[in-house]
DNA sequence: TTAAAAATTGCAACATAGTTGCAATTTACT
DNA sequence: AGTAAATTGCAACTATGTTGCAATTTTTAA
């Protein structure tokens, strides 16, 4: 078991579980986001989806995770880098969301621009996502391009 | 049968049916974007489920419409009141989506601002979201605390 | 106007994401 | 160690969305 994340389990004041140091072991690992079907995947053998929707929902209100939906409108979550607490959450960075690897991306250094609402909308909080090709893909792409040309 | 929706549906190269006008009307006569579930709800007993899906799919295709995801992934659809075409969607505005009562506004007057993407992130379209109480909603609040004191 | 071709619909069955209640187990506290 | 509190796993369920196919409707063209 890994001491750093029990730790940072103390820190929100959440039990030592062992499916939740499974779950943030997988999500400190990924640099991007994570879906709930994916998390099942790789750890549904030994933990229960219902626990994964429970420990996600919880990380989430903690501040521990930020949750964003992808283009079919399935959770994504990934770690808070940032300073977040259950009050205040510093998420509000854009996402990139690829239509190719459906790979969701915090893009932590682009921060949401402000906007002013119209009178009596109360804004709580924003999202801004961008579908596209990401990094890894358009590469893969342009290597196949080129390839073709060769020959 | 409403000459201007089977006007439009023609104007689109769409088959003039049943299905396809009563989605249509409904869609006009609403000020902020509907969900397929609350659709089903008005006119499930006259037309299918599966139809409401497809009928949307291909409406959203053709750029008739434009698909929203709410805070719960649902989609929600409004018309496009600029000019869209099967190619080009003209609908970069913001959408409010209501934690209160649900609904999600288009913005239309707010566009969605732009921004640089890291290199080989390259973007297709955008979706701007901000979260939290509507117009409506933030009136019936108001109203009720005045009224409380008052007594 | 009518017949054939093309598109759309409705039905049934299925897939996937997410939720709820409750008893059994595990973790935290003293 | 013993108890209280929190978490887990199971079963059953809900909601949104999809697919294949035969029947119906709409379009096209004679
Ligand atoms: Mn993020
Ligand atoms: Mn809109
Ligand atoms: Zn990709
Ligand atoms: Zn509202």
């Amino acid at each position: 078991m890994d001491n750093e994340l029990a730790e940072l389990l103390g820190k929100y004041k959440l039990s030592k579980t062992e499916p939740r140091l499974k779950v943030l072991s997988i999500l400190r690992s990924r640099e991007s986001a994570i879906s709930q079907p994916e998390l099942e995947n790789l750890i549904g053998g030994e933990i229960d989806r219902v626990t994964l929707y429970r420990t996600l929902t919880k990380f989430d209100e903690k501040g521990i995770i930020h949750k964003v939906l992808d283009l079919n409108g399935t959770a994504n979550y990934a770690l808070c880098n940032s300073s977040c607490s259950e009050d205040t959450h510093n998420d509000e960075h854009v996402h990139f969301n690829c239509t190719t690897c459906l790979n969701m991306y915090c893009l932590e250094a682009l921060q949401i621009p402000h906007l002013v609402m119209p009178v009596n909308f109360v804004p709580h909080n924003v999202n801004f996502i961008v579908y596209g090709v990401c990094e890894k893909c358009t590469l893969k792409a342009n290597k196949y391009i080129e390839s073709k040309n060769k020959t």
